[in-house]
DNA sequence: TTACATGCAAACGGTTTGCACCCGG
DNA sequence: CCGGGTGCAAACCGTTTGCATGTAA
């Protein structure tokens, strides 16, 4: 299913579905977890697929271009990306304390941001929601721990 | 007003208040543009300031500590930054045409985060919110105009 | 057959760091 | 006086790119 909305996106574009595309994509739909470019690369080499990183690169641009996969995580200085397709739109709540991503949706949040827009006569595309704080169980156990980016 | 939070809050650190993080902070509360750190760097240098690029790189994120400043703007790779005392919290719609970024503040979005929040027992410190899309006039003029990043 | 794509390695560019000297408290 | 701070330049590291070669359509 990907593979056709994937392979539609290239041929529309004069583009070609090569294997290291489709291991590529076949890769990032895999599983649901967030991942940066050079996880995705590793772990494709881990499993004996053929691909560069440069191949990486230039293939996660066009899946976020036809909608196939979302940036998300963006407090960090590079990239990371989840795939979207069979999942829609969510925002994060991340744990600044042991790293743990929840997703949520609320149609009400949505609905809310749609209208704001509308307001500004903004006609609105995209948009990334992060919400920083502690979990319920970093919450209970203090927050005594150490964190990566003070302030953040 | 900035200068005393700032001087507080590195006292209460064991830290010096030096005459580069004095220039920085200045030049940070000197107008609300968003910026990264090397624009700061080059404009203080213009102004014939005394500071290093290493500086205002080990600077800016005290600042961020001590809640003088903010992130924004993550959907580029490198970080951006606002000051954000004395202008409290706002989210931001970008255009993806021209580059305008508009603020937004809706008290009735951020209490209904806050009850999401809640409902996921997370205890919320702060988010970020950003809305891609294409302001007014771009979107009249129609959206043929090439754009940075394909997707985003 | 012929664009377009790949892999490699080098280039890039924002950020961090080691080190010798400086200075605020 | 001393522990933290600064400036410089080099190191880092994720990402991009030039180029010769490979390949989908």
């Amino acid at each position: 299913m990907e593979d056709k909305i994937f392979r539609e996106f290239l041929e529309k574009k004069g583009l070609k579905f090569t294997k290291e595309r489709a291991a590529v994509l076949k890769e990032v739909f895999s599983n649901h977890n967030h991942f940066d470019p050079d996880d995705l690369y590793v772990k494709m080499k881990g499993q004996g697929m053929k691909v560069s990183k440069a191949s990486v690169y230039r293939t996660l641009p066009l899946l976020l271009e036809c909608g196939l996969v979302e940036q998300v995580e963006r407090f960090d200085k590079h990239a990371h990306y989840e795939h979207t397709f069979g999942h829609g739109h969510h925002d994060h709540l991340i744990c600044i304390k042991c790293g743990k991503v929840i997703p949520l949706f609320s149609e009400k949040l949505e609905k809310l941001q749609e209208s704001l827009c509308k307001q500004e006569k903004f006609r609105c595309l995209t948009h990334i929601l992060e919400i920083k704080g502690y979990c319920s169980k970093c919450e209970e156990k203090g927050q005594g721990g150490k964190q990566k980016r003070p302030g953040v």
